[in-house]
DNA sequence: CGCTTTTGACCCGCGC
DNA sequence: GCGCGGGTCAAAAGCG
């Protein structure tokens, strides 16, 4: 995926639990440019590919990485973050919780580094993109570079690939809201992306209201408050205009791998913060609300020395298998890694527990490993 | 010829 | 201390 900017790669690596090797770039376009970005493919849907920008640059962006003309980006910023802006908004990255992210369309310019959110959905199936060469290959990409205001990174101040707890990545996580979530949906069930808190105030998603043969219909779903509710800054309306169709339904167009995509991005941040000072420490279920959710539980203390202790939390609703097995009641579902011992009993996971929930959420529980 | 990619070696942190 | 795994280095090969 072409992002405007130069790379070279300087290495390549098989990862544990993944059979496609990882590729790592640097930025070519400065002398001394510490950015860098990994490449890797999706183990459950190799399809999909997952790119993770790390770095500052520390040079200006080429023009062909600093134009942002994407409509779609910004309608789906605005279905991610709850904004109630039109669709002539500018392109400004949603901002929830600190978790910034949309959906964007490939085709439409989602090339910006420097106005870009850190983390957003691609799926550029469009072949007519001059930046989208041949297979359609829908991409999640985690951008913890810190190049506009808009991120939640700023890494200016970190080494390059400091494996301390003073990492990027802690703080990362360690700006999470307290009780912010990212809500996955359960793969047989219509699927609800988008994010809530604790208490269940914010759930912006995309939910899938019906079927019709092998077309899938999605609406935006929001809280119960009014469209015209403005008394937050989260603003709580949706505006479920056709652009956001499209791009929401791209998005979830390669449910419920697409989750499993989502997972092992979030698993190369989770992955990197694993230490003592910030580790995924449990699962729980939590249910809030009418239906059964579960909160797989990140603690994040991140810089151990400046930044308070959070805690952010992953959740996905519903069953948890195509299989019919509901976790309902079933309580623990997700393992710890701090418990867990590599691959070797069935119901512990190698990997971090994010992805854990990915294959729970695509395949049989027998089948994890 | 210059730049990029490939690929095995190397480094280092972490867990046992 | 040792092995493992992720990340990087650097020489060789590839390519336009």
């Amino acid at each position: 995926m072409n992002d405007g900017c130069q790379w070279r790669k300087y290495g390549q690596k098989i990862a544990k639990g993944n059979p496609c090797p990882r590729a790592y770039y640097r930025c070519t376009v400065g002398p001394s440019c510490p950015v860098r970005k990994q490449v890797q493919r999706c183990a459950d849907d190799m399809s999909i590919l997952i790119t993770t920008y790390e770095g500052n640059h520390n040079h200006p962006l080429p023009m062909s990485a600093t134009t942002m003309a994407s409509t779609t980006s910004a309608a789906a910023s605005m279905l991610l973050s709850g904004s109630s802006s039109s669709s002539s908004t500018a392109a400004v990255p949603g901002n929830l919780h600190g978790l910034n992210m949309y959906v964007s369309d490939n085709n439409n310019n989602m090339n910006s580094i420097s106005s870009r959110p850190p983390f957003y959905f691609s799926n550029n199936n469009n072949n007519n993109s001059p930046y989208s060469p041949s297979p359609s290959y829908p991409t999640i990409t985690l951008d913890l570079t810190s190049t506009n205001n808009n991120n939640i990174l700023n890494t200016s101040s970190s080494p390059p690939h400091s494996s301390s707890s003073h990492s990027n990545y802690a703080r990362f996580s360690s700006r999470f809201a307290p009780a912010s979530s990212l809500n996955f949906g359960a793969a047989s069930e219509p699927a609800t992306w988008g994010l809530h808190n604790g208490a269940g105030i914010l759930n912006y998603g995309i939910g899938n209201v019906g079927r019709s043969g092998n077309a899938a219909h999605y609406r935006m779903s929001g809280p119960a408050a009014g469209p015209s509710s403005s008394s937050s800054h989260h603003n709580q309306s949706m505006l479920a205009d056709s652009t956001m169709v499209a791009a929401a339904t791209k998005a979830i167009t390669a449910d419920p791998s697409f989750q499993s995509a989502l997972a092992a991005a979030l698993t190369s941040i989770i992955g990197k913060n694993n230490n003592s000072s910030g580790k995924v420490v449990t699962s729980s279920s939590r249910g809030g609300g009418d239906q059964p959710s579960y909160l797989m539980n990140v603690k994040a203390s991140g810089d151990a020395n400046t930044a308070p202790s959070s805690t952010t939390s992953l959740s996905r609703t519903g069953s948890l298998s195509h299989h019919g097995q509901s976790a309902a009641g079933s309580g623990l579902v997700f393992q710890a890694p701090s418990s867990s011992s590599s691959s070797s009993s069935p119901h512990s996971y190698s990997m971090p527990a994010f992805t854990a929930a990915a294959r729970d959420a695509s395949t049989s529980p027998s089948e994890d490993n």
